[in-house]
Formats: C-alpha cells, structure tokens, sequence
DNA sequence: TAGATTGTTAATCGATTAACAATC
DNA sequence: TAGATTGTTAATCGATTAACAATC
C-alpha cells in the first residue's frame, strides 16, 4: 500500500511542520515552488513528494491549500491512529522528550515511563508515573505500547529493547549509542545525538573543500 | 577532496560507534561481514563506505583491524581537529546537549553556552558559564565557535540563527521546529525529535503493509 | 487570453549491490 | 594449498531532476 519511501516520509513530516508554521500565520496557499524555497529543496521533489500521498494536494494553478496539504500529509503518514508510547530511561533526556515532545499533536500519546533509578520510579511525567523497568512487558502489554523512545544508559539498552519487544513494542527510537538487534517485525529508528554533531562537522568541511576547490578552478579556468 | 558522501558519512559515524564498543570488549578485528551484520547492511556497502576512506582500512584476508579502522573514520571525518561548540537554549534539552553528548571523544568541546532567562544567565554548565544570548556574535568570534546546537524556542530560532552567523558559526545543529533561512556559506542539520516519531511511526505502518501485502501474496501465489 | 501552476511521465544522476581478480 | 577476505570495477536499482501537456 503506502508507497511513500522513507527519504519522501523524511521530507513530507519536515513540510507538516513548515505548513503548520505558515496556516498559524495566516498563510492560506502556496505553490510548490514556494515550498520548495522554505525547505531547500526543488519544486520538481515536492510535486512528486506530494504526488506520492494517496489524496494528492488540491487544485490546479493555484498552488496548494496549507491546510489540506497538512492534513494530506498526516493522513499518509498515520498521524490518523493514535499510537501510545512509551519512553525508557527518564534521566535528564528521557524526561525531556516526555514533556517537550508534542506527540499529542501528531497522533501519539504518552502513554508509559521507565526507569530503574529509586528516586525516579514512583514520579510522575506529565500524564503517567514512572514504573521499574522490570515492568516493560506487562506494562506493555497492558497499554498497548506501539512505540518507545530508548534513553538508558548503554549497558542496559540491548537488554531494555528485549523487553520492549516482548511486550509488543514495534518501533524504537534509539538514542543510545548501541546498535540494537531486534527480531524483523520491530524497527529502530537511530538518533544518537553525537552522530548528528559529526555529521555536521563533516558538512562543515566539506562545504569548506567545496569552496577552495571552487577557489582553485576560478584561478585555474579564467572565464 | 574529501569525496565522501552525506549518506556514507552517515554511516562511518555510526560504524565507529560499533568499533569502539568492539574495541572495549577487547576485539581486535573484523571482517566487512561482521560489521554489516551488527549494523544491519550489506558487507558490500561496508567494503564501499571503507573504501571512500583516504586511509583505506588494512590488511587482505584478516578483516580490519578494529582500532586503526576507527581511526581511519575519525581522519576521513575530520575529527583530528578540536571544533568549539556552542549551546543556545540552556534549557531541559539544551543542558542535556551540554551535559551528556561526548563532544571531546569526537573532536569538539563545548566553548559557550547562551540563554536568555535571566535565572539561567550567569549557571554554569560543565566548563562554560551561560551567557547572554545578546552576546552570541561577540563571543562566538572571540571563542572562534565553529558549530552550535540550537534549542531555544521557535519564536526565537531564526533571530538566534542570524546572531550566530553573524558570530562566524558555519553548522547549526537544528532542535527547533523551524525551518532555518542560512546563507550558502552556513549548513544546518536539522534533529527535529518529533520528526524522529513520525518517521519511526511511518516505518512502523510501512512493516506491517509488507507483512499483510506477504500474506496476501502467499495466499495468491501458492508455492 | 496569457501566465502560472500542477500532475505525471521520461531522463539523469547517484547510491547500492554484485562480481571477481588479487592476496594472504 | 584452499578458503576467506579485501579492493575495486561494473551492473542495477532507486531517487532526483527535467520536461511538458493539461488546467484554470
């Protein structure tokens, strides 16, 4: 069904948030091209982005209707369901993606936490209170836990997963420095946070050779 | 120069996670097979991303070597240098940023810390004291400041943003839900964590439309 | 109408996978 | 040696970009 690949998935959520941005403003329509230059990217790839939702967009030279788009997009991204999740170890990350992340308004809800910390069992975060980690399987299971983000230590995150998957858990969102092996019926999703600082690193300079190299092939080739 | 690719720099940051949990554990070598099967690739796409390195890896029918691997993907990545790094929006995520990320085992160090609350200003956070965000452009130059990682409210990203190229930062590393206006000379690598969700929702539906399309086909096509 | 814009197909580009000779 | 493994080139696959008829 869903043909929606996992680079368009990446793009079409990052659109939701811009288009959500824009209608709070007060914007009612845009063109692909008008898209594409908040995003960085070409009008080309957002009309085919947006030709891959099962509703396309709306209209023809008009541009696109920000709310139908917005709404288009959760729809083929599930943001229909409501998923409850799950996050596992709340020490200073763990609590902060439960009460910063605004899940409810993308068809998720807090729905369990975990620790293993005594002073951290037994506090409440937001709408749940923290239980042992002894407890991810029942608990799991009991509210149906579609989703958890994974923020424990390293040692404990294999061990934490197997849990999570024996209570049903289908997705993980790493953000452990481990590379967990999960059965095929459950996906990770990683996000280790350092990953991200050497990825932008490596942005950084090769933006800088890019930029000597264009130096050298101005001197080199005079126009 | 360095010709290698957004996707296989990627990867090599996430290789050398596995290595040096490898390394720990007292392995001295590994084949492209081995480290495809904890990652969760091809030995081919290994061999591929290894073979983008400047430094190749070592050695013919022995694997690579663990350590000298890893130090190959630090070169190629550019973490021999030691990049200063700032933190705006010192709060729940922002600290934890500052506190927990291992930014000295990956060649930076955090060098400036900015907020605006005025109960923040003036705390310290591991080796830098909080400074005023109106302070941005003046310290990131006299810190020469090269990346930052932004997790101050929306409202106030874009307005940070152009502070922190006026101060000469050329990678933001983007927390916030807005879509950053940069110049060429200034690259941003957007972590929106909510998006991480959505995208682990996608891939979640995405298993169980393969999985339900593998029955229906099972049933069609008998062997 | 003329101009702007979409939906959609075709062409290009880049990334992944396959293949295999060389090596120990 | 035989078997395992790399380095590297070639083939395949998928994603991005270009093109353009249809539409208002």
């Amino acid at each position: 069904m869903s043909r929606i690949t996992n680079p368009t998935a990446k793009r079409l959520s990052e659109y939701l948030l811009i288009l959500e941005r824009l209608s709070a403003q007060g914007t009612r329509t845009l063109s692909s091209r008008e898209l594409a230059d908040l995003y960085g990217n070409t009008a080309s790839q957002v009309r085919q982005d947006i030709f891959s939702l099962p509703r396309g967009g709306e209209s023809d030279p008009y541009g696109y209707d920000v709310d139908k788009l917005g709404l288009s997009i959760r729809h083929a991204l599930g943001m229909d369901a409501l998923r409850s999740v799950a996050v596992v170890g709340c020490g200073r990350l763990g609590t902060t993606l439960a009460l910063h992340v605004p899940l409810e308004d993308y068809g998720m809800k807090l729905a369990a936490a975990f620790d293993v910390h005594p002073d951290i069992v037994g506090t409440r975060l937001k709408d749940v209170h923290v239980e042992h980690s002894v407890h991810i399987p029942r608990v799991c299971r009991q509210e149906q836990i579609e989703l958890a983000a994974l923020s424990t230590p390293a040692e404990e995150a294999q061990k934490i997963a197997d849990a999570l998957v024996h209570g049903g858990v289908k997705g993980i969102l790493n953000f452990t420095r481990v590379q967990l092996r999960l059965p095929d019926s459950v996906v990770a999703e990683n996000r280790q946070i350092v990953c991200g600082f050497i990825q932008l690193a490596h942005k950084v300079s090769d933006l800088n050779n890019d930029a000597s190299a264009d130096a050298l092939s101005d001197r080199d080739m005079p126009s």
